[in-house]
DNA sequence: AGCACGCCGACT
DNA sequence: GTCGGCGTGCTC
């Protein structure tokens, strides 16, 4: 349902809605103790009415509402100022009473209203500065779109909260574009020079870029960026994090020097991250390098939208809607014509597909360098027993052992342990092969003892056998390889152990022979040519989560790790404790992530499965769930998959928005729509959800577009 | 979400 | 006659 449904019809003509105006400004003079801020107010001459968008109050319902510019603001009361209102009251003794003062934006100013009320004017231009343009205004009404939420919310994500003082100080006008940079390690990739020279032409080139290991990736994106900046335009790059963020500043800052571009991370702190935004802005600065929250920054004249490593969950920002930054910069770059760079080492079932439908190039180098610049990969499976004594002592097979231990002699050697708290899922005892159920494919999950239940529709699978080999055991996968890691450092007890997790994470190692011990995620970079040498211990621990991208994600850890080791010709080589049969760990060894991703790409549109069909999670009470969805006009060949329970937050954890109320058990239904249907799916729930909120019907649900954690 | 209006039962 | 129960509907 779009904004105008619900205003009321055509209302008095324009005459009579200007003396409609002028009658309630006199009106609120003669009855109130005049507030200050539009004491003697006549409307503007000008565009009289300011449409705003209010920051509380029906946010569900997604209206803008009308208000009267007094002529004393009418200088201010630009489109994307920030104002106060009041809202929320209704008449009281035949007097208009104000309402809570709220803060919205100014949307757009227009000669009159269609609202057939008497508009109350605007309370105070909190701000001069127009910080909602009508660029950004567009791009987070798309987002609300695609993910069924509200504009007030997406807006929130998208402009910063105000900071008087950072606004006081005037930008620099901006610098003269840069010279167009040498194509540099991008002439390793045969389409490489050419996606820079059209960046710098004007083009809108899109790629999926699978990077070669090594730390050279900086680099690459600062060029992608000094390019788009070389031909007058603005570049806008996404990251995972502030490690990442800070490598790409350093990057782009040696390649065109500092005052073209800003870093919008969180650590700069609000008033200092505020200020930067405002640079770009007010088209002082045109290149933005930036985690997830930047993906919104208003760049003047996009010429590139980038992201590094889509298959991060960092790039899914945690506030309702949910937006994930590679769907936020796909709309960018077709909205503003920009050019679009989806880069990683690994690469993810969506960049699979956005090559596969045609709508980006892949951006890839030949096997023979891929080859070259990458590690040895040995594998070790669980059952290799461990013969040397120092090995059994460290709980290693013998051939990862002499892969550290050889490493260690010429360099620090990075060991990946598992991060705990991963849930294991149930797969073939005999063959690994997860167990899915026979009627979805959906994750089988045991609540109780025998009984097999399948995580998305709840059907019961009382005779299970494996799909594969038959066989009828099943087991839960579990690791403990933290305390490998431990007792690895008490084996080779000469050399320095340097541990990187969540709360210590290290940027670089020296280039000295160290055990380095990493969860996925936090491996410092090391100095010099790379590690000598890998350990990749959490090979259970990742393959067994109860997730559609196990496998995927698994394998983006494992590239991401070993591309910091040294390319074979360097001597580099990584051990990994996996199953050698198993596709993400011969992907590995074969260093194929995108043969991977097409794989599990056409398994996916096989299945059914995102992301070639569209999903959304409607969570809630069970009798909420089924009401919502009965009176959803969901897109013709939707299916409803469940509702099952949702698995009871573990305790001990703090709640979160989006838990269920203690005592409550809630349930999760899964809609799924044909490929194409996204936007009528998002469409539906939004109006089902909307029109619930306003009758008041049962509690509220939640729906979530694109769930990230399919069982 | 608030908050006011409105239409029915026990008080002065 | 009047206070107040909370059902229903609106917020420019």
């Amino acid at each position: 349902m779009s904004r105008e449904d619900g205003r009321q019809g055509a209302g008095a003509d324009a005459g009579e809605q200007l003396a409609l105006i002028r009658a309630s400004v006199r009106e609120t003079k003669a009855t109130r103790a005049k507030p200050r801020t539009w004491r003697g107010a006549e409307p503007a001459a000008e565009l009289p009415v300011a449409r705003v968008l209010v920051d509380k109050g029906l946010v569900h319902l997604d209206r803008y509402f009308d208000y009267v510019v007094p002529a004393a603001m009418d200088a201010e009361a630009r489109p994307g100022v920030r104002v106060r209102v009041r809202f929320g009251a209704g008449e009281k003794g035949g007097r208009r009473e104000g309402g809570k003062l709220v803060s919205g934006f100014i949307v757009d100013r227009v000669a009159e209203s269609d609202f057939r009320g008497v508009l109350a004017p605007l309370a105070q231009v909190l701000s001069p500065e127009p910080v909602l343009t009508p660029g950004l205004l567009a791009l987070c009404r798309a987002v609300a779109d695609r993910y069924a939420g509200s504009l007030a919310d997406v807006v929130q994500l998208a402009v910063p909260p105000r900071r008087a003082r950072a606004e006081a100080k005037e930008s620099p006008p901006p610098l003269p574009p840069n010279a167009p940079p040498e194509p540099g390690s991008w002439q390793r990739y045969a389409a490489g020079p050419g996606f820079l020279a059209a960046l710098t032409r004007g083009d809108a080139p899109r790629a999926v870029w699978t990077a070669l290991p090594g730390a050279t990736w900086p680099d690459e994106l600062a060029r992608a960026a000094a390019a788009t900046l070389a031909g007058g335009r603005g570049a806008l790059l996404v990251v995972p994090d502030g490690r990442a963020a800070a490598r790409v500043d350093a990057a782009l800052t040696a390649l065109v020097g500092s005052g073209r571009h800003v870093l919008l991370t969180a650590d700069a702190g609000p008033e200092e991250r505020y200020r930067r935004w405002l640079a770009v802005s007010r088209g002082s600065v045109r290149a933005v390098i930036g985690t997830r929250a930047a993906m919104f920054a208003p760049v003047d004249r996009l010429g590139l939208v980038a992201l590094w490593d889509d298959g991060d969950a960092a790039h899914s920002d945690p506030h309702a809607p949910q937006p994930h930054a590679r769907e936020v910069l796909i709309q960018r770059a077709v909205g503003e014509r920009a050019g679009f760079l989806l880069g990683g080492v690994s690469c993810t079932v969506e960049a699979a597909q956005l090559v596969e439908t045609g709508w980006a190039h892949p951006l890839t180098a030949d096997r023979e360098r891929v080859r070259a610049t990458a590690p040895r990969i040995r594998t070790v499976g669980e059952g290799d027993e461990a013969r040397d004594e120092a090995a059994r002592a460290a709980r290693l097979p013998s051939m990862a052992w002499q892969v550290v231990r050889e490493g260690l002699r010429h360099g620090p050697v990075l060991v990946q342990v598992p991060r705990r708290g991963y849930a294991p899922r149930l797969a073939c005892a005999r063959c690994r092969t997860p167990a899915r159920c026979r009627a979805c494919a959906g994750p089988l999950e045991s609540p109780g003892a025998d009984d097999l239940v399948c995580a998305w529709c709840g059907r019961a699978e009382p005779d299970w056998h494996c799909a594969e080999c038959g066989g009828a055991r099943l087991r839960a996968q579990v690791v403990g390889a933290r305390r490998t890691a431990e007792e690895l450092g008490r084996a080779f007890p000469a050399v320095p152990v340097r541990t990187s997790g969540r709360d210590h994470v290290l940027a670089t190692v020296p280039d000295t022979p160290a055990l380095v011990v990493s969860t996925p995620g936090a491996e410092p970079v090391a100095e010099g040519p790379g590690y000598a040498a890998g350990l990749l211990l959490d090979g259970w621990a990742l393959l067994g989560r109860p997730d559609l991208r196990a496998g995927e994600e698994a394998l983006r850890r494992w590239l991401t790790a070993a591309a910091l080791v040294r390319g074979q010709e360097a001597g580099g080589t990584v051990a990994v404790i996996a199953e050698p049969t198993l596709r993400p760990v011969q992907a590995l060894v074969r260093w194929d992530p995108v043969g991977h991703a097409v794989r599990e790409l056409a398994e996916r549109a096989e299945l059914g499965f995102p992301p070639v069909s569209r999903m959304a999670a409607v969570t809630g009470r069970p009798d909420d769930i089924a009401a919502l969805l009965a009176s959803a006009g969901l897109p013709p060949g939707a299916e409803v998959l469940g509702p099952v329970p949702l698995p009871v937050p573990d305790p001990g954890r703090p709640r979160r928005p989006g838990d269920p109320p203690p005592g409550e058990s809630w349930e999760r239904a899964l809609v799924r729509v044909r490929p194409g249907q996204g936007a009528a799916l998002a469409a539906a729930l939004k109006a089902a959800r909307a029109a619930r909120l306003v009758k008041r019907e049962g509690e509220a649900v939640r729906v979530r577009i694109d769930p990230p954690d399919l069982g």
